[in-house]
DNA sequence: GAGTTTGAAACT
DNA sequence: CAGTTTCAAACTC
């Protein structure tokens, strides 16, 4: 076995490892241990790849190169932590041993942590960086790092040690395989008061309260997802969900890392329909798709220094690698044989990305990237004028001609063309929807954008505190008009209405200018409208309301079909006369203060949520709609970050009400109303309140 | 593609 | 909370 540099790595050093491990996690944790404590990969699990490369990737450290007791901070930064690099170490054969991945564990001192804490440049925006910490074990004596007899399976370790690589993946993301992680972590911030306020006002109180001792932490926070925070029974129930939803492509990347976690911490779980360890991030419905995603993963790179971006570069590229080769965009099975081994393996040959992706040539981080052969950079770019705002050319302007065609997808930018709200108002479809502009967009002086998240999350604090709902879905579904049986039977379809109901004047609310009729549901007694004659449903009745089947209303989705057709649009409508009602809305909306929770376990098709939701929260009934003729649509219609907020199992669903006001436990009433919540990032409740029947907003 | 219309969002 | 302004999408030509 070669080490980075060619050179053999030995592992000899095991006891002197567990000494300084332990000594490392005397220093660091505030609770000490009853007994001495074996650490899992202790020092090399620390992957703080945004402070200086000290922490980025100490796995890379071979012996040979720091000797035992020098001081990481002194030797890191003279080892270039490159693609190559992880490559070799990486594409060593898979059925390695575990010797062949042992390295060196460096002593890092409190001082030092210090230190690295004073230079890190994560005070600034929100905190990006992932960070795998590791299980700290009473029950063994012996390290169960690689190298070490433990009876861990080299596979599982390299797995490991892939996980704890992967540095970055662009959503911010802290995993602990242990309480014990936690408090090492908690340990560190009580020590660091200039770390990054933004996430620790929000996380150290569920850290401290509810998850330690649980078992596993997963937190995950970007402007749009905020945080989740999971235990372990949560994860494989939810992977068990998503995992049996069906063929559905478009499982992001969040979820890579819950099967990544379900693939360390329970070994023996098997993942429905996939192989262990399969990165089901990889899974793209489109090139374009991904390609949006790398965006945003990219910029979001762009917060962090430099080094964190030999972490992400590689993980990154490898994703639209995996895209652009896969025969089936739809499946990427055939990469979960290599996964395990290629986490860092990219190609660029193949890399195909949208005409329009182009990497703005400014980018701090794009000499990097490029530097790694990962990304095609075209410095004269004209595609990319509109990347830091910027002015129309004729590629935004032809973007703009192609608006719409995956606008509607679900999770996808919107395409907006504001020229001066900076995308940070809900004038912006982008921003209104919780998703970032990416190149696709032909905004001017666009601020939503991951580089400037602290700015988003302001504007959208802002925002809600005006208007709790306001990033709610503007459809919700009627759910009082059906009861567990209703929709068991699937014969009576879901209603649905706008939140605010319309406020239309002179389009009579048969044109897109009426939200009601944009969203496919008729007008409500909400609506202020005059003259109404949407064909989905008056306001007066005239056509029912949308929870009965009228030849009109579907004659009316045809229509819509067809104009959006012509624009290339997905038919957002249902087809079928089966049903009025186009969209089987969420039955729940985000009142929080802070809705946006992880996409972790984002089931991405209505499908999908229904049967988390069905089967976590709402026990027979929600569940029951995911064969909904409409569901598709329906998903559409939920803000992303709030179909995420479905993903929050054990803590996100709560009983609010748009008053902040707690109005009962989290289930369902006997109304028939579901209530969720969020919780506030200073820990207070906020409210979230059902959708007993078309409630008064 | 430019200009107009429209109504939501933002502002006062 | 109502009136006004701003804004960007939808629409028309």
């Amino acid at each position: 076995m070669q080490s980075v540099s060619g050179t053999p790595v030995k592992n000899n050093n095991c006891n002197n490892e567990e000494a300084l491990l332990f000594d490392f996690i005397q220093t660091l944790s505030p609770i000490k241990p009853v007994k001495p404590i074996c650490v899992t990969q202790m020092v090399t699990s620390l992957a703080f790849d945004s402070l200086p490369s000290v922490f980025t990737s100490p796995q890379l450290i071979s012996k040979h190169r720091i000797p035992t007791g020098h001081s990481v901070l002194d030797s890191l930064p003279q080892q270039e932590i490159t693609y190559e690099n992880l490559r070799t170490v990486v594409h060593s054969d898979e059925s390695m041993s575990c010797e062949e991945h042992q390295f060196e564990a460096p002593r890092i001192t409190e001082s030092e942590i210090d230190r690295l804490y004073g230079q890190s440049s994560i005070g600034t925006a929100a905190v990006s960086r992932h960070i795998i910490l590791p299980t700290v074990s009473e029950d063994h004596e012996q390290f169960e790092s690689p190298g070490v007899k433990s009876g861990v399976e080299p596979k599982k370790e390299l797995f490991r040690w892939e996980c704890r690589n992967s540095l970055l993946d662009g959503n911010d993301m802290f995993v602990f395989n242990s309480p014990d992680g936690a408090e090492i972590l908690m340990s560190l911030a009580s020590r660091s008061p200039d770390w990054n306020q933004t996430f620790f006002n929000s996380l150290t109180p569920r850290f401290l309260q509810n998850e330690v001792g649980k078992g596993r932490v997963v937190a995950q926070m970007n402007p749009y997802q905020q945080h989740t925070l999971l235990d372990s029974s949560s994860l494989i129930e939810c992977m068990d969900n998503v995992s049996t939803a069906g063929d559905h492509p478009s499982v992001r990347y969040p979820e890579d890392y819950v099967a990544m976690s379900m693939e360390q911490d329970f070994p023996n779980k098997p993942i429905p329909g996939h192989h262990h360890g399969l990165r089901r991030c990889l899974e793209y419905e489109t090139a374009e798709r991904a390609a949006s995603d790398f965006m945003q993963l990219a910029a979001g790179c762009h917060l962090r220094d430099d080094t964190s971006l030999r972490g992400i570069a590689p993980e990154i590229g490898f994703h639209l690698d995996a895209a652009a080769m896969s025969p089936n965009k739809h499946k990427c099975e055939h990469l979960s044989a290599e996964t395990r081994c290629s986490t860092m393996r990219i190609s660029p040959v193949s890399l195909e990305l949208p005409e329009y992706v182009h990497m703005p040539p400014h980018a701090p981080f794009m000499s990097d990237v490029s530097k790694e052969g990962l990304l095609l950079v075209e410095d004269d770019s004209p595609a990319y004028g509109n990347f830091n705002g910027e002015e129309l050319n004729e590629s935004s302007l032809q973007r703009k001609r192609h608006k719409g065609e995956n606008s509607g997808e679900k999770g996808a930018c919107k395409r907006c063309n504001c020229k001066k709200s900076k995308c940070l108002k809900l004038y912006c479809e982008c921003f209104a929807a919780g998703v970032f502009c990416t190149d696709p967009c032909t905004c001017q002086q666009c601020l939503n954008k991951p580089i400037h998240c602290n700015i988003v999350i302001e504007t959208r604090k802002q925002i809600e505190s005006r208007n709790p709902i306001a990033f709610a879905p503007k459809v919700i579904r009627d759910s009082s008009s059906q009861d567990d049986n209703e929709v068991e039977s699937s014969k009576t379809p879901t209603s649905a209405r706008h939140k605010k109901g319309c406020n239309c004047k002179r389009s009579g609310c048969s044109k897109k200018y009426c939200e009601c009729y944009q969203s496919g549901v008729g007008c409500s007694f909400n609506c202020r409208c005059e003259g109404c004659k949407n064909s989905f449903g008056r306001k007066d009745g005239s056509f029912g309301s949308s929870d009965t089947v009228t030849d009109s209303t579907s004659q009316a989705a045809e229509e819509h079909n067809k104009k959006h057709a012509k624009k290339g649009v997905h038919p957002t409508y249902p087809r079928t006369s089966s049903c009025l009602s186009p969209f089987p809305q969420a039955t729940f909306m985000s009142i929080s203060k802070r809705p946006r929770s992880s996409s972790l376990v984002m089931p991405t098709t209505l499908d999908q949520t229904n049967r988390l939701l069905g089967k976590l929260y709402f026990p027979g009934s929600w569940s029951k709609l995911e064969n909904h003729p409409f569901t598709k649509s329906a998903e559409d219609e939920v803000p992303r970050i709030l179909r995420n907020c479905t993903n929050t199992p054990n803590y996100g669903l709560k009983t609010s009400s748009p008053n902040s006001k707690r109005v009962s436990p989290p289930n369902k009433g006997k109304d028939g109303c579901f209530v969720l919540t969020a919780e506030a990032r200073s820990g207070r409740r906020m409210m979230l309140k059902s959708i007993p029947s078309f409630p008064s907003l």
